[in-house]
DNA sequence: GTCTTTTTTGTCTGTCAGACGCAAATCTTC
DNA sequence: GAAGATTTGCGTCTGACAGACAAAAAAGAC
């Protein structure tokens, strides 16, 4: 049955079905230690709809591509990065979410498959291609995004804390040592001051013997000089979806 | 800019974006706590590709359907019931995983949004058109199913799982009042059975405050009668995404 | 040298999971 | 009706640990 048999058929039973075209929106976050600020990364539209609004960074699917290379292909036009972690969020597919919808009288539905990101930031690299803004926002600063893109990435900043609670995604975006603080810092900016004392989550964590003390000391201004850290993936590997630290 | 002129656009960039059909595909989980049995709904394909293959209830979504309606509908047409818990699952959409795609060389993509559903055992009534086959399954004894069904039930496995640990998921599909067996057997059949001892996983869940005790007794065969508990909602808000019992 | 800052290592207390035993209340069998 | 079987309900005990807090150690700042 050619394709176009099977619409008929469909239509002669009354069912219309839709035809989609199929987006990738990446909530990439990051986070900003020194100045404890949870960041996502904003792209501005340079075509209709929302032209000069702020985004996501998005893109349609080609063909013969799967969602997840769509998604890190799109990332990877915006920002240098060598360690990111990258998994899907969810779908956003409701009639009316793009108002694309609405020009075309032959019903052709917007569906965004939104992905989730961390990235170092220390190492991120926005790339600016001259015509297109780029830019950091801070989670909790942001403006009137374009489509339903904020509704993602609360979706979005949900997701992260999970993340940051049962899975050593924290590592993905540590330089390869770090000192304690550095992750305690990490940690507070993403769940909020109030989850756990330093002292507390220090012990926690290093009884939890994922954690290597390399020896080297890291020396940042006044204060006694921090034991570096390295983590150690094969020691955590039985942990997996066991909690890290308690909110 | 119209679609064609849009389409050409892109093609002249070199973008060969996809179309997409997009189907929704529902993992609907029960608990038949009589025989402690975790079961998966399937239905027997009656059309091509995979005709007279098992596979999980699926529909294409029409236009102006919204994603979830559309995993309703299909439920909906599949089995009556009136308590049930749904949400989206994952996202699958690589390219070639849907055999029509390769007769179709006008490139069409299928797409399939997964739905996570659980249902009330005793009160779902299967509906059996005549024509289709219909059957709940052990989730430990699954054939070989249509498409990535099996991928899928994997996935919803797992959701199920994490959902009875942190969600109070278990009262939507126990019955108004249960006792504390009740609720223990479906917790064991779903997490298996060295998660927790019965006395503890009662002391905990009645501490935890948002099951009252109806007073009533309920005698089923030997032993001493059983109390008949109710899940408080109210009393149980202030617990949200707490865990609920350890693995 | 003294103060400040930051890291590191403790202590103490209350709570809770996990293991287990036993009493209570019903049915079954003799 | 008595004894045993079965299931529910309710304890106890112990070790581990979260949470609160104190204090020592090691550096820079003055």
């Amino acid at each position: 049955m050619s394709r176009t048999q099977r619409k008929i058929a469909h239509l002669l039973k009354g069912e219309a079905l839709a035809d989609f075209r199929v987006g990738v929106d990446n909530a990439i976050f990051s986070v900003d230690t020194a100045l404890n600020r949870l960041l996502v990364l904003l792209v501005m539209r340079q075509e209709e709809p929302f032209l000069g609004q702020w985004s996501l960074p998005g893109t349609l699917v080609r063909q013969g591509e799967s969602l997840e290379n769509a998604a890190y292909r799109i990332l990877a036009e915006k920002i240098r990065v060598r360690n990111l972690y990258l998994e899907q969020l969810y779908t956003f597919g409701g009639p009316n979410r793009d108002p694309r919808e609405a020009d075309d009288n032959y019903g052709v539905r917007y569906l965004s498959v939104s992905y989730f990101a961390l990235v170092r930031y220390a190492e991120a690299e926005l790339i600016a291609d001259g015509v297109s803004g780029i830019a950091w926002y801070p989670l909790d600063q942001l403006p009137q995004l374009a489509f339903d893109h904020n509704t993602i990435l609360e979706y979005g900043h949900c997701r992260l804390k999970n993340k940051l609670e049962y899975s050593p995604v924290a590592f993905d975006v540590l330089p390869e040592v770090f000192t304690l603080s550095d992750l305690f810092q990490l940690y507070t900016t993403v769940l909020g001051e109030n989850f756990s004392d330093y002292s507390n989550f220090r012990s926690r964590l290093l009884k939890l013997g994922f954690l290597r003390d390399t020896g080297i000391k890291a020396s940042r201004g006044a204060g006694r000089p921090a034991s570096l850290y390295r983590f150690d993936a094969e020691a955590f590997a039985p942990l997996k979806d066991k909690p890290l630290v308690f909110i």
